[in-house]
DNA sequence: AAATTTATTCATTCACCGTTGAATTAAATA
DNA sequence: TATTTAATTCAACGGTGAATGAATAAATTT
């Protein structure tokens, strides 16, 4: 019985290539469950065995299409990473485009924010988690230190470009410095950690980004301003 | 030849309780290792053989003394997150007895983050070490989330009471909101991770904390003076 | 139809992890 | 002085990690 019973439940996989063209959704599978899991508990609390599980694949598989550990993560990474730095460029350049003339400080830091909170609210669930991963690893050199650079410096060097011209008389070396505060502002929103949530009481909801990247143009804007003022 | 020549290398520490008093010395050594790791690379990716070899000392004792590991980590944490705590409250306390009357943003902020300073030019170099920590479980929420509410929320909620006095026609919210922007760019500045470097192209230094300071003073106090003006 | 390539699981390797019980020695207490 | 307690290393355990070579099966190419 136990065994007839065993063998039901479980349809034993059998090695060798499936039928049909799967490979594609099994992969995205696997950077979606790796993305989830890496989100929550960090590159090192994770662990290959977690992943496959997770996406219902063996662990060599993982090794076969990511190489090792870190190819995987990379992937993950670079996945959303690319699509976001492409959508963020065109947004600064549309926004150049609109008020070539008239840039100002309010309007370039919209547009540099403006693509995230679009895909926080683009119902795919995966993007919240992929932020999640990007604050994580802001604060951990060892992990994301040239990855995280090589990625947003571009983007970044195009908002205190156009900033730049909305502040003529700013030093650059303040206007790096402005960037740095707006930075960890930003960073901090994307974990969704829930301090804000205890410390107020429940009055402010980290989860709410919406509302958090209202106030983090606000206040940014006020702190690029004041560079003006000296 | 080789045995008396390993003999004479290695002087084999044979195990029973040491000669003289030094368990607390030791247990300290063992704290700054592993508090030197943990900053380094992260609560997961250290091993306690790791702490125990750099504390040339033998794992069991790590054990002893702390319980698990988690239990160092706790206390590297507490070690110094107390002692800074307090000194907090004081400088805030102080602050308001000074200027009971008239107090103002950048006053209340400077007070809020003059300890830190203080710290990271002490000439202990942990405080650096403690501090990346801190900014590294920040946005890690499975390791960071009670342990940095218990110890931080007092001192913020006092500072945010100070400002509220300088700026009574803000929203509560707004003030916490605010107060989220400012606690990124703190975060983001005790991590010392080195971006702004290669983003600036070494104009600015992330491991100047004193500079990174004194402009995220004058940022955030420009973001919270905003909050009047609504 | 045969040979090759692609996609998959299986079974294993080996290093290393956190933790623990026992042995050992010195200090403190009785 | 005898006994207990504190501080230490030793030796090992069971578990788990990332990684890999081989087996297997379908799809593609020849």
């Amino acid at each position: 019985m136990t065994a007839a019973k065993t063998a039901t439940e479980n349809p034993k996989k059998r090695p060798g290539r499936p039928k049909g063209k799967q490979s594609e959704a099994r992969q995205k599978l696997i950077l979606d469950k790796a993305e989830q899991l890496f989100a929550e508990n960090g590159f090192h609390a994770v662990t290959l065995r977690q992943v496959a599980k997770a996406a219902e694949v063996d662990t060599a598989l993982l090794h076969y299409y990511f190489k090792h550990k870190r190819g995987l993560f990379d992937q993950v990474f670079r996945r959303r990473g690319e699509v976001l730095n492409q959508e963020r460029l065109t947004e600064l350049n549309d926004y150049e485009a609109r008020n070539g003339d008239s840039i100002d400080v309010r309007g370039a830091i919209t547009a540099f924010v403006q693509p995230l909170l679009d895909k926080v609210e683009s119902g795919d669930s995966g993007w919240r988690s992929y932020f999640a991963i990007v604050a994580m690893i802001n604060n951990t050199p060892e992990i994301g230190g040239e990855i995280m650079s090589e990625n947003f410096d571009p983007v970044v060097l195009r908002l205190l470009d156009l900033i730049e011209r909305a502040l003529p008389s700013a030093k650059k070396a303040d206007l790096f410095w402005a960037y740095h505060c707006l930075s960890g502002g930003l960073t901090l929103t994307l974990s969704q950690s829930g301090r804000l949530d205890r410390l107020s009481d429940n009055l402010c909801r980290s989860s709410d980004i919406r509302t958090a990247l209202h106030h983090l143009i606000d206040f940014s804007t006020a702190g690029f301003l004041s560079l003006a003022e000296k």
